[in-house]
DNA sequence: ATGAAAGCGCTAACAA
DNA sequence: TTGTTAGCGCTTTCAT
């Protein structure tokens, strides 16, 4: 059953039905009724093989993510979904799996596919295989970092105003010592991360502690190890933030093991704010990152290079917000007197 | 860049370089030879809109989840993509998200793009919506259920095994009172297992108490309702099946929460076996049902209808297995004397 | 074993 | 405003 049968139906040409379809504005009201009727009663749908080749259009994203099992990619695919579809496209996901190999053949499906654009929303990026992309003219944003290109995004994540919140909210309580584990450092986003830590606490005139300064890798396994590492070297601050929530969730779970309470003893920070936050005990004071917030960025970016939106000239820059969600894991700082209502610090 | 320049670089004929790409056994082997040639010299990719459009065959399975948001699909989800590409397959994702309208755009989603096949995995399913998909003679499988047709399978999960080693190990330990949280009972998998649990209850001479049996909705939330629930009515079994992770996870939450201690108070059993279940405190026993095993039964069983491999002449059936894991959610009934090895029942 | 040519279902340029 | 027709890139007869 094709476009042919539904001209028949409706007694007008194939043309009729194309431009009845695709919404061409000179079609008389009287024929695309009947060609509405018949693909109705007909239960037509285009063929979207036929469509995509001869328009050149296939309407299909890719979405490169690095591992689906991560609590925070379903989030993030979920949100892109549904923009997606919202717009009639569909998406493509490749999940890397950390793996170079992989990766490549993530990206060699997604040029097999014709996709009209990816969202490279992996931790870790391989150049090369972004050169064959962009070789083949397919646009592509990223999170933070990524090669500045004729069809090339950043998405730029405002990491500074999250974390900057979250360590004014325990200077308010009345911390001074603060630790950080952070991300694996080759990522560009570890590094903005850590900076924007870096940076708040000179804000709130702290001198970081070179122990309390660890490298993760985002797992909850890495939280653990380091919490692990910190609490076997004897001096521990009384907040931590983590790069991310995963590893929080570690930290948290290593503390819990080894009698110390949180937020009494330790307070603990996280980012990202994956559904799973709120769920730990105590529930998790994290920076929030929506996925939402990221999804349809990277959608939009994407689409308004591959429709070529851009009409004013230069690019447009895509920013993605944070905001500090505070639950129960943090509090006055361990030693502080904290009965009344208002902080009452020690010294 | 198209299948003419191959054939223009390579000296042959079009016909030939499309025979040589399909592994047409009669291409002479320097013409194939001089064809691979031309198509890594030129970084040729065929056109899959092409190739789907005169072949008919898009070589795309649909894949319709629940909530993509839920840890059990997105290892389904892995898994099936991980066949799917081994095999020269894509696949369109589905979150229904629970709700019937959003079924029926993936559905539509499904046909606009032609899929060779749909594997079913959410929990319910609307029948209207798989008529629609099977009167396009789109095959289908399904986890447990499905009506029977032609192109359509079912997936059999083996709940009763695991399910039975899951009871037979706490009677090993000495339980004789159980509880059993269940999933919703509309659908026919939480049927199913609870028809295990019971089933195995007789096995070993057990009557279940009906006020120990209640009906969750298989999240985290609903596990905490039923568990404070049955705290509330004031009597505990001292062993507690869950029919799935999430469930067992929320459970386990209310009970620490209570000051109750697991597997000391109560031992507790999941079913799924997500990731998840190995880093909660204490790390789950659970029922594994591998999301590996079933992606790839699905696949294999969609693969085999799509590409009419039954020869057999009647439809094989398709196994998914079961199997406990043994944690440390579980231990001697309370009341016990479990200070030596071997167990010693109090009575 | 190889090539020429028809045609998959659709869009878009052109003609009427 | 509508219809006729060329062709998107490929597979697959059919003829050689």
């Amino acid at each position: 059953m094709d476009i042919r049968d539904v001209a028949q139906h409706a007694k007008v040409s194939i043309a009729t039905v194309s431009r009845t379809i695709n919404g061409v504005p000179t079609v008389d009201k009287e024929l695309a009724r009947r060609v509405w009727a018949a693909i109705e009663e007909l239960n037509y749908f285009p063929n979207t093989q036929a469509r995509a080749l001869v328009s050149g259009r296939t309407r299909l994203f890719g979405l490169l993510v690095s591992e689906i099992t991560n609590p925070f990619f379903p989030e993030l695919i979920q949100g892109f979904e549904e923009v997606a579809v919202e717009n009639g496209y569909e998406i493509l996901i490749g999940s890397t799996n950390y793996d170079p190999e992989r990766m490549s053949l993530c990206v060699r499906r997604m040029i097999e596919r014709s996709v009209e654009g990816v969202a490279v929303m992996t931790f870790g990026v391989e150049q090369p295989l972004l050169e064959e992309l962009a070789s083949r003219r397919v646009p592509m944003v990223f999170v933070d970092a990524g090669p500045p290109g004729e069809l090339v995004r950043p998405l730029l994540v405002d990491y500074r105003k999250g974390i900057h919140e979250g360590v004014q909210h325990l200077a308010v309580l009345g911390h001074r010592e603060f630790g950080y584990i952070s991300g694996p450092l080759r990522h560009r986003s570890s590094q903005l991360r850590k900076a924007a830590f870096l940076e708040a606490l000179e804000t709130i005139g702290v001198t970081p502690r070179k122990d309390w300064i660890v490298e993760g890798d985002h797992t909850l396994e890495g939280g653990m190890q380091c919490m692990d590492a910190m609490l076997a070297a004897g001096s521990l601050p009384t907040a931590l933030l983590c790069s991310n929530d995963m590893t929080a969730i570690g930290a948290l779970r290593v503390l819990n093991k080894a009698g110390l309470r949180v937020p009494e003893d330790v307070s603990l920070i996280g980012f990202d704010d994956i559904h799973l936050a709120e769920f730990v005990n105590p529930p998790l004071t994290t920076v929030r990152m929506s996925r939402n917030d990221l999804a349809r960025a990277a959608f939009n970016a994407l689409r308004s290079i591959a429709e070529g939106q851009e009409l004013s000239g230069q690019p447009r820059t895509w920013r993605v917000p944070t905001a500090l969600t505070v639950r129960q894991s943090t509090g006055y700082p361990r030693g502080t007197d904290a009965v009344g209502k208002k902080k009452r610090v020690k010294k």
